[in-house]
DNA sequence: TTTTATATGTCAGTTTTTCTCACATGTATT
DNA sequence: AATACATGTGAGAAAAACTGACATATAAAA
């Protein structure tokens, strides 16, 4: 037999498991802390049970309080992005996809007058996301680089593989097809997400990857990228976000692109594939294989 | 900035959905039907989009009701789940653990004594499920063999690799090792539950799967097994299940068994593994290996 | 077609739940 | 000890949800 504790109860509890806080709790519900407080302790009385208890100045959660949190984080977080989804789709707001800053500025923004053209109809907002973040309420998908398996509870449309390479000025290299060890005595630069950049690739070309010196570290595939146009030395950066500067020539790939275990993919947040979102994929797999 | 719809009018439109009928969702919810329409509408309103409209003499969702229909259905078993679990185990509750009922019958009871006398400590109700089905609230974990991956949103405790064999009455075979194509003149018996066990042992053997001819099907394992024992012909069958049976000389298994990939587990409805649950996966694993 | 049974939609009034405000109490910092 | 900050609790007010009655819509039976 059905039988659910107050929902407004469990709301408010999942509020204080995420802030460890009545007042805080209380302040994003927009209620006094003493509705929290009173929600809280009602819930309590239904599942028979202590969840929270004074810890000092705060709360604190019992074991118990802390397994229910797991599942109301879960639970209010998926609610909160459906019910986002449903009110922006019927809202008919544009469709606001994510994707990383590099990616934004190094691929998407040049390509936009294209993609107005191909799909006038597609009313698309751009957004930088932290690389590796959730899709948050008010983002209806996220483009990212990762490697299968996809999680059960999201859609992940595959678009296309990664592909990396060395990439530097070309005043570097000026030999036609220079030999892949003549990159050892050149300085390296990585980017601090992905350190198995430079030892995958090097893998794939039978270097030893412990040979390896890397010079220097960015927190950001952009600013690494800037450092190589400026010559700082050899960067390692996907292939779709080198296409402009390699077809402008202000950089060169001697080695061309290997392909990586990853794939760009679009992220929904759900099990459904909205138009927008399918149009958008349809042109995403076109572009990038063009 | 956070913004949800009223919880309960989610709850009644997930009864709605659910049932495809307003009166019912209303009986389910001890509400009159008028409540029900009301709290649609609500959220109708809140969500600025039509969700259900009447088809009929019921209800039909729309796209939007569809797809808000998925998440909500998900996210009230889990909170159902969860509520019950912390509610259950607050209690003290018995351990509920669901299996097959041939596994039940073949396996566990059998060993009931031994593991009262190896944990005493641990209050355990069993209870027969339905082999593919779901945990159900009430239920506090299951035993099932199934092939990973694992579904991220569960805890399964991998307790032994399923081995499968053939078995029949000793009196079928008298010699001491018979050659396993001799197994093709003798009538063979599976489980509709399992199509892939004949060919997949074949495939184990070398032998070529195409040769096999099935007599009869059986809707259980039991089913089978008491077809064997009465010497219907051969059946294919997790080792697990025939212990007893060749221990005791009721059959007999010439070939041996043979691994799959297939995995009995210890299905954990969330994350956390209870107290309860550890001492019988520990106890579980021993109890196999034995 | 008319009738009947079954559903949903809606309203006014009532019940229940939840909230606020005020004050009490508990805990760390100064 | 004094102060600042946080939670606990009460009575009354506000909001939300529910009921019961009636209106309306649909499908099947007469």
């Amino acid at each position: 037999m059905h039988s659910l504790p107050s929902l407004n109860a469990l709301r408010a509890f999942d509020a204080v498991a995420r802030t460890l806080s009545m007042s805080a709790a209380a302040k994003q519900l927009h209620v006094t802390h003493g509705a929290i407080s009173r929600q809280v302790k009602l819930l309590e009385e239904q599942l028979d049970c202590r969840l929270v208890e004074r810890a000092g100045r705060g709360v604190a959660l019992t074991d118990a309080g802390l397994r229910l949190a797991r599942t109301t984080q879960e639970v209010f977080d998926k609610l909160e992005q459906a019910c986002d989804q449903v009110k922006r789709s019927a809202a008919n707001a544009p469709f606001v996809l994510g994707c990383s800053g590099s990616f934004l500025a190094r691929w998407f923004i040049p390509r936009l007058e294209q993609l107005k053209q191909d799909c006038p109809e597609l009313e698309l907002h751009l957004t930088a996301v932290d690389e590796s973040q959730a899709i948050r309420p008010g983002v209806d998908a996220v483009l990212r680089f990762a490697e299968p398996p996809w999680p059960e509870d999201q859609r992940v449309i595959e678009l296309a593989p990664e592909r990396i390479g060395p990439v530097m000025r070309p005043d570097l290299f000026r030999e036609e097809a220079p030999a892949p060890d003549q990159l050892l005595q050149h300085p390296l630069l990585e980017t601090l997400s992905r350190p198995q950049a430079w030892p995958q690739w090097c893998r794939a070309q039978g270097i030893d990857p412990s040979q390896l010196r890397i010079k220097q570290s960015f927190e950001h595939l952009n600013y690494m990228l800037e450092g190589a146009l400026v010559g700082l030395g050899v960067a390692i950066a996907p292939e779709y976000l080198v296409e402009e500067d390699l077809r402008t020539g202000r950089l060169q790939a001697p080695w061309g692109f290997v392909e990586t275990p990853s794939r760009l993919g679009l992220w929904l947040p759900g099990q459904d594939i909205s138009p927008a979102a399918q149009l958008l994929a349809d042109w995403l797999r076109a572009a990038l294989s063009r």
